[in-house]
DNA sequence: CATTGTGAAGCGTTTCACAGCC
DNA sequence: GGCTGTGAAACGCTTCACAATG
């Protein structure tokens, strides 16, 4: 039952939704609720039961027929299988005002990763604390990764020096990145990166506005990968 | 050659993508590039280049064979069908960690999305500056959004006030939200929502870092909706 | 003759529909 | 009887490959 050597490869879809139910099943677990059917989670997460019922069968045949799935059950397997049975300590790299919103959100921490380190190149910004944790120099970037064996690290720079950025976090051994700076980082194989441009975001939204404006004005566009109209 | 009454209706995959090109062409004009091939284009982007032929063809002909696009005019024609041509105020709902650093970010202003109010319920916000704006009560929402014509606010609020903060939103007549709280908002037909969860960003990360550990490790991932790996 | 624009093939994702099982 | 698990159909997106063309 535990530890398959080699795993099914999941698809990049599913491995997107998986923490939108794992989130939803935590704060049902918390509520008290232990059974949940691929309707009741469907519902609670804006998708149909269908596709819960697929992608939950990536994890392995964990439900029941007639009667449906236990959440704490699921909340360990997702959790397994996402790989949160440990915490993933973060470096930001980036005091600014998007990494000092990032190190003071709490939310990171309480969702397996604690930030284990920000830093700046900025010499104005190195020693203050934001967040609970004292910036530190760009150098010291390999210092952090090493001790805390970090494995990701974020970028909140400015455009100008989000490739130098993720040069250092690579040299310093960092093999996933999220880049929040609107620019296409250049990164040897093996490196993932995740880009969250909010600027895109909204140029999404304005896409629709504009079409709700120049249309039909009932024209209720369909959820893209990430977007929804309920 | 201008104002086709009924657009073609694009790709979600295409509406995602074009937001990536407009700022790359944008930079290309201001370096002053004039042309540009599919092959240029991709190259910058990331992409391939028949994708970015497709993608273009759906705007229309606006290419030249054996040539290439013409810079400028291409920033013009995917300005226009993203509906950039104008200026989309935002209001941001939540004076936090997270709504002062979307409030102090410049980039939004600078590429359409000028912030055009913030607004929080706790006392001790209002009326502090962040970005330049002075925080308003929750109250001033629909006052806010009638003057500025806003039709796109902005949730930056704890999880437990964030479908609250839709609710008053879209009573006040905003039609396209971007979510920052980690929950699935409920909103009348016609509103668009796209959510942007950070957590989730990194458990997909955290996802292909555990397979790496457990698997092959030579088993680069492919790239997801918005992920890449170079 | 380089490069676009695009049918058609290929591939991944979603949805359907129902057999299997508790 | 109710709900899961899953083949198969349907759909949308990506990539190929080449005819069209400035």
């Amino acid at each position: 039952m535990a530890g398959q050597r080699t795993r099914r490869r999941i698809p990049e879809a599913t491995v997107a939704r998986l923490p939108e139910y794992l989130k939803i099943l935590a704060d049902q677990a918390e509520a008290g609720v232990d059974r949940i059917s691929s309707d009741g989670l469907a519902e609670l997460a804006g998708v149909n039961a269908a596709k819960v019922r697929k992608d939950l069968s990536y994890l392995g045949s964990y439900g029941t027929r007639g009667v449906g799935y236990e959440v704490a059950y699921l909340v360990y397997q997702i959790r397994r299988e996402l790989g949160l049975d440990h915490d993933w300590p973060v470096v930001i790299v980036g005091a600014g005002n998007l990494g000092q919103a990032l190190a003071g959100y709490g939310g990171f921490g309480e969702r397996g990763f604690p930030v284990g380190g920000i830093v700046d190149l900025d010499p104005a910004k190195i020693d203050t604390v934001v967040g609970g944790q004292r910036v530190r120099h760009l150098d010291d970037l390999p210092a952090i990764v090493q001790s805390r064996q970090v494995a990701i690290g974020v970028i909140a720079t400015p455009s100008a020096s989000a490739q130098s950025a993720a040069d250092h976090l690579v040299r310093a051994g960092v093999t996933s990145i999220l880049n929040f700076a609107p620019v296409v980082l250049a990164v040897p194989p093996g490196v993932t990166v995740r880009k969250v441009d909010l600027a895109v975001e909204l140029q999404i939204l304005s896409y629709h506005e504009q079409r709700r404006a120049t249309n039909g004005l009932r024209a209720v566009p369909a959820d893209g990968a990430r977007g929804a109209t309920a």
